[in-house]
DNA sequence: GACCAGGCACATC
DNA sequence: GATGTGCATGGT
């Protein structure tokens, strides 16, 4: 590898700036968000949250109530509307029956038994519970995506086999245990990601062209 | 019209 | 363990 992790990260951070991931929204908006983006662009998530916000169901015990049929209809700009519904009320019991619907309180569980919790309720992935943890709870772990994978298996600093949790393990082993610097990081990856490294890589003008191997990015068939 | 997006579960070999 | 498929809307 001829770069670090941190070389990285601040070569994509001079270039985009800070990407202010989820600032402002409440821990339970984050959370239904990592839910209806998967698979999905934000911007079709925005007008569902949209829907739940003028309804005032942007709250775990307000939104529990609702049904799974009518929760779908709101949540449809999303799309994959109603196998979505379903695992938003799956989530939605796990928060409600065990923490009495307080996010607070889920946060206070530890990191790995939160997380096991997450990752057993139907629906919910190893990068849609990484991103609650994170992204609503400030818990350092690190959050792998298609673009995590894409970037670093292009440019010959992962494999192209590896595994959600040997990628996951390759960057919190090799930086600083810190929320806020896994928070910049994903979501710059996917920032350089959706600029230059989709299905058909397009590396004029990516800020890591110069670290690519010889003869270019990596390609066995994304 | 084809292709794509901040995945996941389930079936089958 | 490796592949293949369904899920669905909205933007380019």
């Amino acid at each position: 590898m001829s770069a670090t992790l941190e070389e990285i990260h601040n070569r994509l951070l001079d270039t985009y700036g800070h990407q202010h991931w989820w600032p402002g929204e409440s821990p339970f908006e984050v959370m239904v968000g990592a839910v209806l983006v998967q698979n999905t662009s934000w911007k079709n998530v925005e007008r569902a949250i949209e829907n739940l916000r003028e309804r005032d169901l942007l709250d775990p015990v307000a939104l529990h109530q609702v049904p799974v049929e009518e929760l779908a209809e709101l949540i449809r700009p999303a799309g994959y509307y109603r196998i979505k519904a379903r695992r938003l009320c799956n989530l939605l019991d796990l928060v409600v029956e065990r923490y009495g619907g307080s996010l607070e309180a889920m946060f206070q569980s530890s990191l790995e038994t939160l997380r096991e919790e997450l990752l057993a309720v139907n629906g919910i992935g190893p990068e849609t519970a990484d991103s609650i943890l994170l992204y609503a709870g400030g818990m350092p772990t690190f959050v792998v995506d298609t673009y995590t994978h894409r970037v670093f298996a292009r440019h010959g600093w992962i494999d192209f086999s590896a595994r959600y949790h040997e990628i996951k393990e390759h960057f919190e082993s090799g930086l600083e245990k810190d929320p806020q610097l896994y928070n910049e990081y994903h979501a710059l990856l996917v920032r350089v990601g959706h600029l230059h490294c989709r299905k058909t890589p397009k590396c004029a003008g990516c800020p890591l062209a110069g670290l690519l191997p010889e003869g270019g990015p990596r390609e066995p068939e994304f």
